[in-house]
RNA sequence: CGGGGCGUAGCGCAGCCUGGUAGCGCACCUGCCUUGGGCGCAGGGGGUCGCCGGUUCGAAUCCGGCCGCCCCGACCA
C-alpha cells in the first residue's frame, strides 16, 4: 500500500475522496465494502463473500437473458494444447503476449506445451468442428460461464486481473447475415443488462480496426463513462466470420448441397462490471448498489433502547420475514456489538439501496423510518403501506441511479469538429468527445499519441458525420465516439 | 516493460537522516456504561520492522540484490 497523504489522524474506516484521487478511492470502496482482497498470487484477486454475491446477481440476469433468447450453458477445459490456439493467425498473435503456460505435469515435462484459457475460440472451434455435419445441426448456440488468465502487466481489483471470471458465448451459423444478427442481438443483451440491472448507461458501437478482437470479423462493444472521465469497455460481441471455422475446419452440408465454412461469433462479460458498477454511481460514503443488483436491497436497523431485545427486535424480524416473504432481499442487523450511528455507515459503504430504522418511537407511532442511499432522504411510513413503499422506493432508485448517470454522461460528452476543439475538450472535463474521422488508421494513432483519447466505439448504423476528419480534414467516414479508457 | 513512490501489529502511520532491545491512532479482547449518524471510561493482547545477503560489538535504521503494492506511460475484458 502506497503513503496516503497527510492522514496520520485520519479514521481508518474513512476512505479517499473522490475528488481527491479517484484511483485510490476506487481501492477503498473495494477494500472497505469488503468486495475484494488481494491475494498472495501476483495479479490475482479474492472476490470475497460480499463482491461475489453482486457477481451473483448479474450472471443470473445475463444468464435468464442467454436463455431465453436460445442459448444453452456448456463448460470446456482450462487447457488448450498450445497446438490449437496457434491456428487461427491473428488470434495466436493477439494473445500469444498474455497467454499462461503449462509446461510440467504430474512430475514430466508436457510434450506439448498447454495454454491456460485466455479465451475459448480455439477450444471450442475444436469441438464444434467435431458436431457439425448439416446445417440441420445449425445454429450452435452455446455459452460457458469460466474463469479466464491473461498475464496483464498492471492489473487493478475487478478491472483487470490475471484471472477473472466471465462468459463467454461462442456461437456458429448457417449464413454471414444471421451471425452478424446474433452478433447485435448479444450486444443489445448487454446494453439491456448494463442499462437495466446496473443503471449503467452505455454507448454500443463498433470498434475500429485497430481495436478489433485478434481473429474477428467485427467487433462491437459497450462503452460505459466512469464517476473520473474515463471510459470502461464493459461488454464485447465479436463477429468472427468464417476465420476460426476456416482455421478449425468447422464445415457442414449446406441445403444446396455443398460444403460450407460455419459463420461465427463470440462476446463476452467480465467480472469488471462490478468495477463498472462501482466507478459509475459511488460516491464519498462508498458503495451505491442499483437495487436489482443489489445483495441486500433493505438492511433493517434496530435502535436498542431498554430492553430492546424484547420489544423492538421482534418487531424487527417480524418485518424482515414480511418483507422477505415478498421477495425484496433484506438483512437485519441484530448485532448489539455496534452501535446505530455505526451500522449507518457501514451499510452506506456496502452499498445498501434502503435502510429502514426502528425504535421504540417508531412503534409507539406505528411507523418505520426509510433512507435512501442514493439521496440520503428520509421518509417515515406507516407500517401498513411499508411494502408497498419499499417497492416503489427500490424502483425509484433503481430509476434514478440511471437517469443521475445519464446525465453525468450527457455533461461529460461534446461533440466537436475542429482539432483545437478535440484538444480542448479533453485537456477541459474529461469524457467522450465524438468527433468526424476519416477511418485511417494513423489519424487514430496521431490523436491517441498526442491526447491519450482512443476511439471507443463507431456508432452503429448510417450516420452522416458532421464534417471532415477531426484530424486530417480529409472525408470523414464515420462518427467516432473518443476517450480516455480504463 | 519504462519513469516515480511505498513496504514497520488487521488498517492508517511515526521512528530511519544521526545504528543501541519498536511506538501512536483506529480496529481487536475484558469490564462497566451507552445506543435515533462511526458512544464514553478503565484495563489488556498482538509486530522475527516485505524477503535474502553484507557492513557492524550491535541493523527497522547503513549498503547490495530480490519480491510485492500504488501512481503515470506503452499492452489489454
Amino acid at each position: 500500500m502506497a503513503k496516503k497523504p497527510d492522514q496520520s489522524d485520519a479514521l481508518v474506516t474513512e476512505i479517499t475522496p473522490r475528488s481527491q484521487d479517484f484511483s485510490r478511492w476506487y481501492l477503498d470502496v473495494v477494500r472497505r465494502a469488503e468486495l475484494a482482497d488481494y491475494s498472495p498470487v501476483k495479479g490475482c484477486m479474492v472476490i470475497r463473500p460480499y463482491g461475489y454475491a453482486i457477481w451473483e446477481l448479474i450472471q443470473q440476469a445475463l444468464d435468464r437473458r442467454f436463455k431465453a433468447t436460445g442459448h444453452v450453458n456448456a463448460y470446456f477445459p482450462l487447457f488448450i494444447p498450445e497446438g490449437l490456439l496457434k491456428k487461427e493467425a491473428d488470434h495466436v498473435e493477439g494473445f500469444a503476449p498474455q497467454v499462461a503456460y503449462v509446461t510440467h505435469g504430474g512430475g514430466e515435462e508436457l510434450e506439448e506445451r498447454l495454454v491456460v484459457r485466455p479465451t475459448s475460440e480455439a477450444i471450442i472451434g475444436t469441438m464444434y468442428a467435431k458436431w457439425v455435419r448439416s446445417w440441420r445441426d445449425l445454429p450452435i448456440l452455446i455459452n460457458q460461464w469460466a474463469n479466464v488468465v491473461r498475464w496483464e502487466k498492471v492489473t487493478r481489483p475487478f478491472l483487470r486481473t490475471t484471472e477473472f471470471l466471465w462468459q463467454e458465448g461462442h456461437t456458429a451459423h448457417e449464413t454471414e447475415a444471421e451471425a452478424e444478427e446474433e452478433t447485435l442481438r448479444m450486444l443489445g443483451v448487454y446494453q439491456e443488462v448494463a442499462e437495466h440491472e446496473l443503471a449503467m448507461p452505455v454507448v454500443p458501437g463498433r470498434k475500429t480496426d485497430s481495436e478489433r478482437f485478434a481473429g474477428a470479423l467485427r467487433t462491437y462493444s459497450i462503452e460505459a463513462l466512469m464517476g473520473d472521465g474515463r471510459a470502461l469497455q464493459a461488454g464485447t460481441s465479436h463477429n468472427l466470420g468464417q476465420n476460426f471455422a476456416k482455421a478449425f475446419d468447422i464445415q457442414f452440408q449446406a441445403r444446396d448441397k455443398s460444403l460450407q465454412y460455419v459463420w461465427g461469433t463470440s462476446w463476452g462479460v467480465s467480472t469488471r462490471l462490478v468495477g463498472g458498477v462501482i466507478m459509475t454511481h459511488g460516491d464519498d460514503s462508498g458503495l451505491i448498489l442499483p437495487p436489482r443488483i443489489a445483495p441486500y436491497q433493505v438492511v433493517i436497523v434496530p435502535i436498542p433502547r431498554g430492553n430492546w431485545q424484547e420489544t423492538v427486535l421482534p418487531r424487527a424480524q417480524a418485518l424482515r420475514e414480511d418483507l422477505a416473504g415478498r421477495g425484496v432481499r433484506v438483512m437485519l442487523d441484530a448485532r448489539d456489538t455496534y452501535t446505530p450511528g455505526w451500522k449507518f455507515a457501514e451499510w452506506e459503504m456496502r452499498g445498501v439501496p434502503l435502510r429502514l430504522e426502528i425504535g421504540p418511537r417508531d412503534i409507539e407511532q406505528g411507523q418505520v423510518v426509510l433512507v435512501r442511499r442514493d439521496t440520503r432522504e428520509k421518509i417515515s411510513v406507516p407500517l401498513a403501506d411499508l411494502p408497498v413503499r419499499v417497492d416503489a422506493l427500490l424502483g425509484d432508485i433503481q430509476r434514478a441511479l440511471l437517469e443521475r448517470a445519464l446525465r453525468f454522461r450527457e455533461e461529460h460528452t461534446s461533440r466537436v469538429t475542429t482539432y483545437d476543439e478535440f484538444i480542448q475538450a479533453m485537456e477541459g472535463r474529461p469524457g467522450f468527445v465524438i468527433a468526424p474521422w476519416c477511418g485511417s488508421a494513423e489519424c487514430e494513432a496521431q490523436i491517441k499519441a498526442e491526447t491519450q483519447a482512443t476511439i471507443r466505439n463507431l456508432p452503429l448504423g448510417d450516420q452522416r458525420p458532421g464534417g471532415p476528419c477531426v484530424k486530417c480534414g480529409r472525408p470523414a467516414v464515420s462518427e467516432a465516439w473518443f476517450a480516455k479508457a480504463y
